[in-house]
RNA sequence: GGGCGCUUAGCUCAGUUGGUUCAGAGCAUCUGCCUUACAAGCAGAGGGUCGGAGGUUCGACUCCUUCAGCGCCCA
């Protein structure tokens, strides 16, 4: 990069002119690529894969950009830094989309056939997969693009399905008819975890069933009088006298004409409703449990799209589940059956993705068993050598995997990896033993026990966590990169999929690994709009991400979305907080701005050493290595949101407001030397500063960093080695000395703030100590805007002045003619008034026995000499006050 | 019903092992400034007694109990 003219660099830093193209060139230096390289330490991340036919979100941009951040600090750090990107199938999502895609140009999935449906999603996932990958470059990550992986790739797609053949093997995998959830949307069976519950506003019908043999009804309440139809018992609790001369009694089901029990079960709830309730074995779970204890029938009276089957009587079959309420409360009505209608407020399932509610449903379908797979994994969480971020998630990890349930992994889609049975459809040879399923990673020639060739698989596909699990070493593709780069150090991902995936990663890691999938994980925040609410679509609330970044830049937004994310607290998020981090970046872009300016007219040397080393250098080189020592010490709690402050105080307060306008005096000054000296080490921690600041903002830096010097072609700040805190170089006598000027300097701006005295009128100042040495004036003239200083241990107070009291010292600024003498008293009483406080409270303490002696003697020591202090700061702010009464 | 989290300045949030130089930051507000890096800036100021109650302690925003409100997860 060649050396700019200075006057070519603008006022304003402009994100725009700068981020493509170190994207472009870090891409070109292939600087993001990891090989397999044993003198190295991995650091390894796997992305959480988005949907492959996603959109970039606000909680994408926080997630990756704390990804980045670990990553490129480690890479600095000297770590072989290696992030595997890649893209999840998103069986029911994206096939949802396909699906109603064609519906629109008038194509049906099932008239079309599989092998014709998927070839429209693979065209689909051509179309529409690389449109987040590309999303999440503009955000500057840092992944190695190389390795990008996809769910569905052929490689890992054989290996999705070989787990699938070995657990079988193992006895893990079992094919069952089950009651499982049924989204009638997608015609699928689906995961506990992926039913959401919500809350509705729906009736309670009390139905009057009437009893055989008797002119007794008997009444149960339900919230859906449709599931009626597939009755097969009414079950009322034991101990309920109400009932008691009715169990064994059979009752007369309405429309349905079918004669069905009353039974008693300890499951019933007395004080539900009346007290009796409808049992429909085939669509509710507890209702499923009781027909298993009691010989109940199954009635299915539902079509895989929840309108009724052949099961019911005529007038009802192929209506929707919700009109067949209707028509059932009506024909209640009719018959007068119906005793009462309440409003009622209950908990409704919902499918994740079809959006509708669920149906409990029985099926033939595939499990996992889970308890032999969960109990290890409950370990390494419970025993931190897998660590959460925060750590409370510990504990609703614990619970789930306590109670886990088997894993329904079949899915009733097309789009996904294929599950690898056979079964033998056979001819007339075909034997019982050819009912057994064929577990088979390739197809088998034919079936062993019959030897027919007629074999079919299963239509069903694999549920996507059912793939996804592996994704912590399955994106490696050779046993030496799984060697080295697993288990992966960090997973940072949104805690809502902690079951679905956090959960399962571990389980299947331990399983086949034998090791932990990765050492931390890192719960984001959720993102929220300003008034609380999530990011929804439908709400149009969330801002898109790229409109951002092409208003702030990505490092403004980086910086923000990292400022306003404190470790397990939600994010309330508006587009106009980036200014947050556009204005630190121009911060940063204008003292380096100031720097190259001056470098223009000042040589800059390599070699300082200790050449015309002030106190100031001192203290901002002990800033410095403080900085990186508490930086340090936030990262590795994970603590990024931290980080980010710690950063923006550095340079924010210690590097610009103070260390560059001390500086000022020297580089405007007229040794040569001293100027050169000044500006050369300003640069230097400058360029630390840079380093410091680049995993969070990596363009705004690499710019700047190339800006300082020439560079060798290919070098960039993200390969440059990351500044290592020395100890040595936190220097407290350093810091004293700063704190005793700026708390001068401070102490006269606030006379000059409070007299108004504007900033181009030069004042004169006098201080009354024996602590301030020659070179400290200098600094006190420039940046308190005196003209003139007198120091000495004699002084005495001017007749016209404002006054202020600190440790060591007093402070008097004439101001003949300007002092507003009521404005004088108020600042001095003030001052006396808060002393006054404070001391108040500090004597209680130190007469109080009880004090004395618990307390530790380093504590009382301390307050007694703060009570010193005080004391004498109060009584000299009294004569002050004092004075100006005269 | 079970579990988890939150309640500190007008707003959004920090506050590690309990000690009035930790009651703090950013934004917002007020005052004065285009001071030759930055008005996307500089300097100064006002503002909270830390949700309520009780307890432990010489001493609690910080520990315990309890109540109230808000949010999330699971059943």
């Amino acid at each position: 990069m060649t050396e700019k003219n200075i006057t070519e660099i603008p006022k304003a830093y402009d994100p725009s002119a700068v981020e493509d193209k170190w994207y472009k060139y870090w891409l070109d230096q292939n600087i993001f690529h990891s090989e397999v390289d044993k003198s190295k330490k991995p650091y390894t991340i796997v992305i959480p894969p988005p949907n492959v036919t996603g959109m970039l979100t606000m909680g994408h941009i926080l997630n990756n950009t704390i990804q980045d951040i670990l990553i490129r600090m480690k890479r600095m750090q000297g770590f072989n830094s290696c992030w595997v990107p890649g893209t999840d199938h998103a069986s029911i999502a994206t096939e949802a989309k396909v699906v109603n895609y064609l519906k629109e140009k008038g194509i049906d999935k099932f008239e079309i056939g599989r092998e014709e449906f998927l070839k429209h999603c693979w065209e689909w996932k051509e179309k529409y997969g690389g449109i987040i990958i590309q999303q999440l470059k503009k955000l500057g990550v840092s992944c190695d693009w190389q390795r990008e992986r996809f769910t569905m790739d052929d490689d890992y797609y054989k290996k999705v399905i070989e787990t699938f053949v070995k657990l079988y093997n193992e006895g893990k995998i079992y094919r069952g008819y089950r009651m499982v959830n049924w989204c009638p949307a997608s015609k699928s069976a689906i995961s506990d975890e992926e039913v959401i519950y919500k809350t509705v506003n729906g009736k309670l019908w009390y139905l009057k069933y009437p009893v055989i043999g008797s002119e007794k009804h008997i009444i149960v309440a339900t919230t859906r009088p449709e599931t009626m139809l597939g009755d097969t018992g009414v079950a009322v609790n034991p101990n309920d006298e109400r009932y008691k001369d009715l169990i064994g009694k059979k009752i007369l089901l309405p429309i349905a004409q079918r004669e069905i029990p009353i039974f008693a079960d300890e499951y019933v709830d007395m004080a539900f409703g009346t007290g009796a309730v409808k049992v429909t074995p085939a669509h509710d779970v507890n209702d499923y449990e009781m027909g298993k204890r009691h010989n109940l029938e199954f009635i299915n009276i539902f079509n895989d799209d929840a309108s009724l089957n052949h099961n019911v009587p005529e007038e009802f079959k192929g209506l929707d589940r919700y009109e067949a309420r209707k028509k059932v409360v009506e024909r209640f009505e009719d018959l007068e059956l119906l005793e009462k209608v309440e409003d009622y407020q209950n908990k409704v399932g919902y499918s994740e993705r079809g959006g509708v509610p669920i149906e409990p449903y029985l099926s033939e379908q595939w499990f996992m068993k889970m308890d032999e797979l969960a109990a290890p994994a409950i370990d390494v969480v419970k025993d931190e050598k897998i660590k959460f971020y925060p750590g409370h998630w510990i504990k609703t990890y614990d619970n789930w995997m306590s109670n886990i349930k088997d894993w329904c992994i079949s899915r009733q889609l097309w789009w996904g990896h294929r599950i690898p049975v056979w079964y033998c459809v056979g001819d007339d040879h075909c034997k019982i033993e050819c009912k057994q399923p064929i577990v088979s990673v390739t197809k088998p020639e034919k079936c062993p026990h019959c030897g027919s060739a007629n074999l079919k698989q299963d239509e069903d596909v694999l549920d996507t966590w059912a793939s996804s699990w592996l994704w912590a070493y399955d994106v490696f593709k050779t046993d030496e990169e799984q060697n080295y780069y697993y288990p992966t150090d960090a997973l940072v991902t949104a805690p809502d999929i902690i079951f679905f995936w956090v959960a399962r990663m571990i389980m299947a890691g331990l399983h086949f690994k034998k090791d932990i999938p990765f050492r931390h994980v890192y719960f984001t925040s959720v993102i929220r709009d300003v008034q609380g609410r999530k990011m929804s679509k439908s709400l149009g609330n969330s801002p898109d991400p790229l409109d951002v970044i092409k208003e702030y830049g990505a490092d403004a937004l980086r910086f923000t979305i990292i400022y306003l994310a404190p470790l397990g607290q939600d994010v309330l998020f508006s587009t106009d907080k980036c200014e947050i981090g556009r204005n630190f970046a121009n911060k940063i872009w204008n003292a380096g701005r100031f720097l190259l300016m001056n470098a223009q007219n000042i040589p800059v040397v390599e070699e300082l050493k200790d050449s015309y080393i002030d106190f100031s250098d001192k203290w901002i080189y002990s800033r410095l290595h403080k900085t990186l020592s508490d930086l340090n010490n936030a990262m590795e709690k994970f603590e990024i949101n931290n980080a980010s402050k710690i950063i923006y105080s550095f340079v924010w307060n210690d590097f610009c407001d103070w260390f560059i306008e001390m500086a000022k005096n020297r580089l405007y000054s007229d040794n040569e030397e001293v100027k050169s000296a000044v500006l050369s080490r300003a640069l230097g921690i400058f360029e630390n500063l840079l380093k410091i600041v680049h995993p969070f903002m990596p363009f705004i830096s690499e710019e700047l960093w190339h800006a300082l010097k020439e560079r060798k072609d290919g070098e960039s700040i993200s390969t440059s080695e990351y500044p290592k805190a020395d100890e040595a170089l936190i220097n407290p006598e350093a810091e004293r000395e700063m704190e005793f000027i700026q708390e001068i300097i401070t102490a006269i701006r606030n006379i000059r703030g409070e007299m108004n005295i504007p900033p181009s009128k030069y004042i004169t100042a006098m201080i009354k100590s024996s602590q301030v040495k020659e070179h400290q004036i200098e600094y006190i003239k420039k940046l308190a805007r005196v003209e003139e200083i007198k120091v000495d241990e004699h002084i005495e107070k001017p007749k016209a002045g404002a006054s202020a009291v600190l440790k060591g010292c007093e402070i008097f600024v004439p101001l003949k003619g300007l002092i507003d003498l009521d404005v004088e008293r108020n600042r001095l009483q003030k001052e006396i008034t808060r002393l006054e406080g404070s001391l108040a409270g500090i004597n209680k303490k130190l007469s109080n026995e009880k004090f004395i002696q618990n307390a530790n003697p380093d504590v009382v020591e301390k307050e007694r000499i703060k009570q010193k202090d005080w004391e004498n700061n109060l009584s000299k702010l009294k004569d002050l006050l004092e004075g100006l009464n005269n």
